[in-house]
DNA sequence: CTAGGTGCAAAAGGTTTGCGGTTAA
DNA sequence: TTAACCGCAAACCTTTTGCACCTAG
């Protein structure tokens, strides 16, 4: 491994894909560094242009490797709208997004409270809340 | 219009259809019965196959256009998870999407009660809130 | 060393589009 | 009558797969 690379974020990237049974490479660090940099929720088409930046040779195939090995440790997760491309968070905390409309940005917002009558025996694992509409840019500008 | 088709269902999709500036014709109704019919979340495919039984020459492209036609007018709704086909609820009552990882199948689940902290301004127009886990089923095969 | 990961290129899904003919309003 | 819709086929975009080479553990 490069020197530089034993920051604490990445320590715990390479111990948690260890314990998934996935091997630490360059290329899912830097996948890793790209989500945690900029949160913006990209596709795996932006991850893979900002990824060539730093590693020209760098693979769409890759890319969806890395983004897999990453969701499966839990350090990534999906967020889905609609028909288009699946894109990534690396927000692992609670909480909801919200798609404008009008300028087409993705807004985490802070954790839910989700009350459901969920009917006994439903074992629950994983929850995605999307909402969509106007945010308060866009709300304002649009009167 | 064949005979038989003005009922109450029909005569309210009609009525949808036009407000919202759509025809109404065959394929979009038989479109609208199918996923009305049978509450189990289809994918596109599954519309189309369904809908080959009664109306043999409908296209893909078709099945297309009335599903969008349908979500314009919020007589159906999509559903999104994970990388996979979008799917489609013909339920427009609050409620949310429940995936059993182990059957595969889609769940209604009553109304949410969703109280996030949402900061001003943002206008929520659409909300979607899907879960995956284990049904009451499984859960019970599984132990 | 060797199982697992990488890059490449081709294939497989899923969805959209263009076009000539058809139909609801 | 005519703009909207249909079916067909091709295009398009996203994701997956097969394979030869490479590398982390």
């Amino acid at each position: 491994m490069k020197p530089g690379c034993q920051t604490t974020t990445s320590n715990t990237l390479n111990a948690r894909l260890a314990t998934g049974g996935f091997r630490s490479t360059a290329q899912r660090q830097q996948v890793y560094e790209i989500l945690q940099a900029q949160r913006d929720h990209p596709t795996a088409e932006e991850v893979f242009i900002r990824a060539k930046r730093e590693m020209p040779d760098i693979s769409m195939a890759t890319v969806y490797n890395c983004l897999d090995a990453l969701v499966k440790c839990h350090l990534i997760r999906l967020v889905n709208l609609d028909r288009g491309a699946t894109r990534y968070c690396a927000n692992m905390e609670d909480h909801a997004h919200f798609y404008c409309n009008l300028c087409g940005r993705f807004f985490d917002i802070e954790p839910q409270a989700v009350t459901l009558a969920l009917p006994e025996g439903f074992q629950v694992t994983h929850t995605e809340l999307s909402m969509r509409g106007s945010c308060p840019e866009c709300g304002a500008n649009h009167k």
